[in-house]
DNA sequence: CATGAATGAGTGTTCATTCAT
DNA sequence: TATGAATGAACACTCATTCAT
């Protein structure tokens, strides 16, 4: 189911264990890869709520820079899976995940927006969704094209100031007498 | 292969033919769910094109907001094909294929923002990448949550204007005397 | 799912065909094994009927000959097909399927019954059922464990004899002047 | 093996032990179920021989009564035992076994009817096999049907008619001067 | 050319059996 | 001796692909 070559008995294997014991664990293999997927989505959304922490009270522009370098570092820390399971949402009834972690780190990237020191917004849910999916095809499009790390830099660093500067265009100054 | 119920007999069916018929006309079932993913993507691309060859040398926040328009309106005008290919393409070999038309794509996007009225850039290829790929994550999630239509002109918009701030921030001041 | 070495695959071969024939027929190996178990039943069924109908107006005595003589000659006619089958029943919810085509033999029973020449019957219901399941002890004895040709006959008559002689007792005589 | 949900967990929790211990006491899944098997029939076996027992030198019409009406008690004591075994039998070798133990009843059967106080046979080993056999059609029947106890009780003082009436037309009147 | 019945390799899942604790 | 997690062979069922009509 889904994607090829991802056979309960292969993923048993490359897990070190039998199909049986997966199943004493997993009702079906959807559950399965939905856990896996999960987790992977977890560590990403969980890198990007402390980035967030760590930068509360900032400007928006180290907001941005701080979150893209958060992101960018956690789908490439383990590159295979992130092109693996980009092919296993779909098939395993992932968007009900997705968007549930989606909105997960929305909330984070509402509170540090809202505590930025140089703007304020006013469209926040709206402009905490294009921020946190406007990475993903980027991102996704290194990962399958293999891309070299200096063009992962470079796209990162465009990353950086297409946000940051989406979020200075689109918040109003703070008033700070 | 790929997504669940998309059977070549449920295919051929939906197509008004026969299996057979099908297997006349592609060699593999992969081939024919390339071809409809080519076709669909054909269409987005050629859209993009279109508003592109048709704002050369207006100023770069004209030429975002045609941009992100017609790419919103050519994927949401056939939102339930959207929706079905986008788990397709993994299961396809896609990537080759989004690869070469996300390129192509980009080509008329170097060449229309080259003409821009008001900025230069310098590293026009990583900043089409960045404007093109960057559209897929927000409007891929709209899709998938079947968000009304309110909410989609909300994004697009916020799109226009992250698309806007970026390519005013990252591009040079032209200068015409 | 029930028997032993009853899969699908073999099943399948034996009929001479493949397992995703079979599928095309069949939506189950339950509803598979039940089509073969009533075709089986039907046919012993049918017997039952044709000896029935065959022996209305004679006397107890005829008609339980008849009957017994229908019935063994039709399980053994297939007695590798009656073995197999008799394991098959329980596994494939055919208590349903036996107790309608018992039902559909009874009512011939009843008929006939009625009919006797020598006898009348109050309790016709029980006694045709008590008659047409009275059979099916010794008969399936006999079947598995393989029993010789001239024993089967001796114990076919015995059955006949018996009943003969239950129906002689529990009816009345007719009263024909 | 067999029965649908007979799993040996299953049999192991029911059991209020685990499988592993299971395992000790049998070799397979298949002497475990024989196990039970026997046991249960054993238990229907040695009514039947108490009842022959306590009725030597009786009327065969005495004995008949007496032998029906105790295996129709045994087999309704545990009737959901009694309906799950016998999908049981076919799947276990249950076929040497139930032989065996008719063998056994017949033994004492045959005993009972050489001491009737006024019938004797000569082909006594035939007619106690039918006997025996002709019992659990009916039986078997009323059990999977889940028949009403008034049913059961019908058809009981039937088959006492019917092996009653057999019994006195296939034996000798005996001579007692 | 079109058809769709037949094919059978491949996959998800179960469950009897083992064995380290 | 009892346990129950781990095992993996075996099976039901699907579906891409072929080919006789």
């Amino acid at each position: 189911m889904g994607v090829e070559g991802l056979t309960t008995t292969r993923v048993a294997e490359r897990a070190g264990v039998s199909v049986g014991t997966l199943y004493q664990y997993f009702p079906h293999k959807q559950a399965l890869l939905a856990a896996v997927l999960e987790r992977h989505l977890l560590g990403v959304v969980e890198a990007a709520e402390q980035a967030c922490r760590a930068n509360r009270g900032r400007t928006v522009l180290e907001i941005s820079a701080a979150l893209v370098e958060a992101f960018v570092r956690a789908k490439f820390s383990d590159a295979d899976a992130s092109r693996a399971l980009y092919a296993v949402a779909p098939a395993v009834g992932g968007e009900e995940l997705v968007t549930r972690l989606t909105q997960r780190g929305q909330i984070m990237l509402c509170e540090v927006l809202a505590s930025a020191s140089d703007r304020t917004f006013n469209q926040l849910a709206t402009v905490s969704y294009v921020v946190s999916t406007a990475l993903i095809g980027p991102i996704q499009g290194l990962l399958t094209s293999h891309a070299q790390t200096t063009t992962v830099e470079h796209v990162r660093d465009q990353l950086s100031a297409m946000i940051g500067a989406y979020l200075m265009a689109v918040g109003s100054p703070r008033e700070s007498a």
